[in-house]
DNA sequence: CAACATGGTTGAGTTGTCATACCAATTATC
DNA sequence: GATAATTGGTATGACAACTCAACCATGTTG
């Protein structure tokens, strides 16, 4: 609980200072990092000179001058190890594999649920060391090798613990995935809720450090980072949105209440829209993975009842992030899941009643599309955070002022 | 942005651990704090002396031994200093003057509002002064003197820039209250929202790091506590979850949306309630401070309308707080403001419909009350974390394991 | 009263940063 | 083209703060 602080976690400690900030900017030389973090140049000579050692860190040649000795220019070394993140959802899984600046260097789709094989928890845990082994023959020689597996469900699952509580559409409950994982690798695995893992994917890339990220699809789940750390909660189901009442006397959801904001911002409440403006299930194939994208060209086909439709869904997507904002105020929404290639309807009806029903503020919020691909990459991301520090989360540390 | 660490700031570190280590233990010894810090003897000898001598630490005489020299016991010194709280509610205001271990020393109430002085920005700003001015001379001798002044507002405040932004029911619009009255205090001032200052009090007792406080009265606020931190948001108006949707074609709230939380979890909700159950206004004295304690008597003494409103009212409660229990999954919720007066009655509907609509773990969670003083000593515990570092929040901070 | 146990202090040793001087390399100036 | 000025990077000693181990100080136990 209580920790000291002595020369060696001095040293660990801007040690870890220069190398984030090496991972930040593309090229720096040591007086700029020295500049910046007020650290001595020696003290950063040092430093970075143990960070090349390791392979952390690369000199790439030299830089211009204004009138002095060019800088020896300093780059993040890429290569330095890879990370693997799968993206698991109900209908298929993504894998990716990421070098260490998270660029993406290997990608594949399958699907987890068909006819001669239903989902259960030894059909996910075997597809899941198939893409894994996958991966890992993609993966190219590095000094540090694989860094780590992160997986994203969509569910219940506890960070902290690596036991899955609760996947409803997968119908597995109550199972230490992790535990099992690495009987089989000697590397870091980590679970997350993939709401979660997407939040941390673009709190990486935009260093935004108050942020929400919702991802609706099937369900509807958010991801928060709060100070720049993933924020999960007592039992890690932090960001389950989806199960806050929007309506007292609402639908009834699948979790036993009623009401749920999942019950109008999903997929599952669009085709209900669908149905409620005269369509029938045959039309609308509803169980597809193109569901979405489907409607949305329907809708630019100017077939009023999709358009409809997809506008409620974007009022109700409205309202549950409206929530959000007056519960949190973050400095940013991001929307991501299928539901999100609906953008070009959702955003504005969405923007119009955040404008609407936000307070102060809360009205002008930045609201964005992420990538599909965000989840996966978040998942190898929080992987990755747990091997090498570069995300710190302490700027406005009082004791480091 | 980025901060480097030197010998220096190592000490100013540990100093921190340690003294929030005496802060929190009622008697300790050198040794024992050598133990659980992993310090060294010599270097806690060499910080506790230095603690000493700045009159934030005392010996209190010896301890008990098992064989072996008597530990000489130490005690952070609660005449350190003293900080000012004060609340101001919509009808009056409470000041608090505390010691450095947050002991209520001197407490006052006075009215805000009165028929020959209604409130404005310039009346209240008076009344401030006023009330200040008399914990001032209440202040004991103490080596630190007057640490601070908290001062806790309702509505929405930037604790950040000390600006005002606006508070409803007393109709006051950006006021940089802060630059203002440090232009008469010399000592740090510091301003929050209500439940802010009520959750920051109960971190500092409880030590509860991820915590949410409610302050339900003639509006409603949450307070919320992540990781050690009150959390504000971007514009300082996180928990402004009174405006929180529960319902998309409710009520119409002040706020100009319908259907918020606080149409039907506030005082005002109780009373429409109870109008809606058959009474007329002049049964009810419904602007009265003690308006909810009358309703829970007359529910006591069996008179229905009373009962089935608390009720009601309870349900609404828990309605809201189980959303946010979806949402943020804390580790315990404390309720405060004048509806918490009706603790016997609304507890356990709270409890019954969290059990009902919470998912997983969220169904056991710790639903307790927190005492009306609460939110005063909170502003006054603001003010006091500002000046001297005893509430650490850097417990799971990785870069220090 | 000796043996042992525990609390606290002292002084040498270690680690790591800082300041300063210095070397290296490049541009500007005479 | 030589010299000065400028900027990047490195080596060395001073300094700060922590650890370690030995040593007092003061107990209790047999």
């Amino acid at each position: 609980m209580y920790k000291s602080v002595d020369a060696s976690t001095m040293r660990r400690f801007n040690k870890q200072t220069v190398l984030s900030l090496l991972y930040q900017q593309e090229q720096t030389s040591r007086v700029a990092i020295s500049e910046q973090t007020g650290l001595n140049r020696a003290t950063v000579s040092s430093l970075v000179d143990e960070l090349i050692e390791e392979q952390f860190v690369e000199e790439t040649g030299l830089g211009v001058s204004s009138g002095g000795r060019k800088p020896i220019l300093l780059r993040f070394n890429a290569n330095a190890g890879y990370t693997i993140g799968v993206d698991v959802q109900i209908t298929h899984i993504t894998t990716v594999l990421t070098d260490a600046m998270r660029t993406v260097v290997y990608e594949n789709q399958c699907q987890l649920h068909t006819r001669t094989h239903p989902v259960t928890a030894e059909r996910l845990f075997d597809v899941l060391k198939e893409e894994i082994g996958l991966a890992i023959k993609a993966c190219p020689p590095s000094p540090h090798g694989l860094f780590g597996i992160g997986i994203a469900l969509p569910g219940m699952v506890n960070y902290a613990t690596g036991h899955v509580s609760y996947l409803p559409n997968l119908n597995i409950t109550e199972w230490p995935i992790v535990e099992q994982l690495s009987l089989i690798y000697p590397q870091t695995v980590i679970i997350d809720n993939d709401a979660n893992c997407g939040a941390w994917s673009v709190y990486m890339t935009e260093r935004i450090k108050n942020l929400i990220f919702i991802n609706a699809g099937i369900g509807v789940g958010a991801g928060i980072v709060v100070n720049g750390r993933v924020y999960r909660g007592r039992n890690g189901i932090a960001g389950e949105a989806g199960h806050a009442t929007i309506s007292t006397i609402g639908i009834l959801c699948s979790c036993g209440n009623y009401g749920c904001w999942e019950q109008y911002a999903s997929e599952q409440a669009l085709a209900r829209y669908l149905r409620e403006q005269g369509l029938d299930r045959n039309q609308m194939d509803e169980f597809s993975p193109l569901f979405v994208s489907r409607c949305v060209r329907k809708a630019q086909d100017n077939v009023q009842a999709y358009s409809n439709s997809l506008r409620l869904l974007g009022d109700y997507l409205g309202i549950g992030i409206a929530n959000l904002l007056q519960i949190l105020n973050p400095e940013a929404v991001f929307l991501s899941g299928t539901v999100a290639e609906a953008e070009s309807i959702l955003l504005p009806e969405i923007r119009r009643v955040i404008h609407h029903r936000g307070i102060s503020k809360n009205k002008e919020m930045l609201i964005k599309i992420a990538p599909q691909s965000t989840v996966a990459v978040g998942a190898a991301g929080l992987a990755l955070a747990h091997s090498i520090d570069i995300f710190p989360s302490r700027e406005d540390n009082e004791l480091l002022s």
